[in-house]
DNA sequence: TGAAATTCCATTGACGCCCATATAGTCCCA
DNA sequence: TGGGACTATATGGGCGTCAATGGAATTTCA
């Protein structure tokens, strides 16, 4: 699976195109893919970003919930909202306008690697989110948990 | 997997003629198809567009329904109410105009991704359909839930 | 022969491709 | 180990191509 890690922080040009991390360009090229997926996320001011695979396997469940359901609504919305992207020969994109808006993206953008996914912020609106996950961890600490490995290329190295 | 994402507005002019946006010609492309099918949405106020291998599971389904249902009803009236699209050497379709009628379509379409496929709407409709879609989320939000990745090239993830 | 449809050509604006530059990091070698 | 050459990334700008749209020319059918 791919995995998006560290922030960055990139500037956007004149022309809108801002440059995507190259290990995340990396990591998408691993995935045999020349681009991503972009939506705003439906519960903060940011731009959620998802590699094709992925997004293809959400389209596929829309066809199995309900199409009075919450799930239902929220899965057409994402597929109504969404924009693909692709990089030029330099490996930037141009975001859509109305994205960067609504986020109040404005020069310079936070790509946040978050693992299977990523996502890009204005620089003043990550700074918010990410000081207030900080606090939230510090009031109620606790020990990192990791489920148990699958047998996969390794044999018998799963401790408990 | 074919993917339709986002939405793209665009005009119909005098003689009936609208372009298919770019991106949708492309995924129609990767499926080896040139063309379309469309047929009216049996419960709202838009067409549905399928491509041909979609049309085609679902014919194959017609047989297995039980002739009484409900189902059946549906699967046949879809059949008998399609109509294949082709594009013309610039991309465009002529979209049948009682389809366009029955849907206050008029001047302009917006075109609608909704994964594996997509609707044409008039954009009044759109905005209606939309809006609702919308407002049904924020009355039950919810977060992004999305079905375990079957396993391919990559190692599956395991979320509850 | 007229109406409708299909093919072909023209315009405009946006986007992608190419080239150039700067800066930072890496590698090599004395 | 320090310096220099090389490479890759991020960034900026010019230009050609393509998409969307409109209309003319040509064909088809009643």
């Amino acid at each position: 699976m791919l995995l998006f890690l560290s922030t960055y922080t990139n500037k956007i040009d004149k022309k809108g195109r801002v440059s995507v991390p190259a290990p995340f360009r990396a990591e998408l090229e691993r995935g045999h893919s020349n681009g991503f997926i972009v939506f705003p996320n439906p519960e903060q001011p940011c731009i959620d970003a998802w590699d094709r695979d992925r997004l293809a396997r959400y389209a596929r469940d829309r066809d199995t919930f309900d199409p009075d359901s919450p799930e239902f609504a929220t899965v057409t919305n994402v597929m109504l909202t969404s924009k693909p992207m692709s990089f030029d020969s330099e490996g930037r994109v141009t975001l859509p306008p109305d994205l960067l808006e609504d986020c109040n993206i404005n020069g310079e953008v936070v790509f946040a690697g978050l693992g299977e996914t990523f996502q890009i912020w204005s620089p003043g609106n990550f700074a918010d989110y990410s000081a207030d996950a900080a606090q939230r961890i510090k009031d109620s600490p606790h020990r990192i948990r990791i489920s148990p490995s699958t047998p996969s290329a390794f044999d018998g190295d799963q401790n408990g």
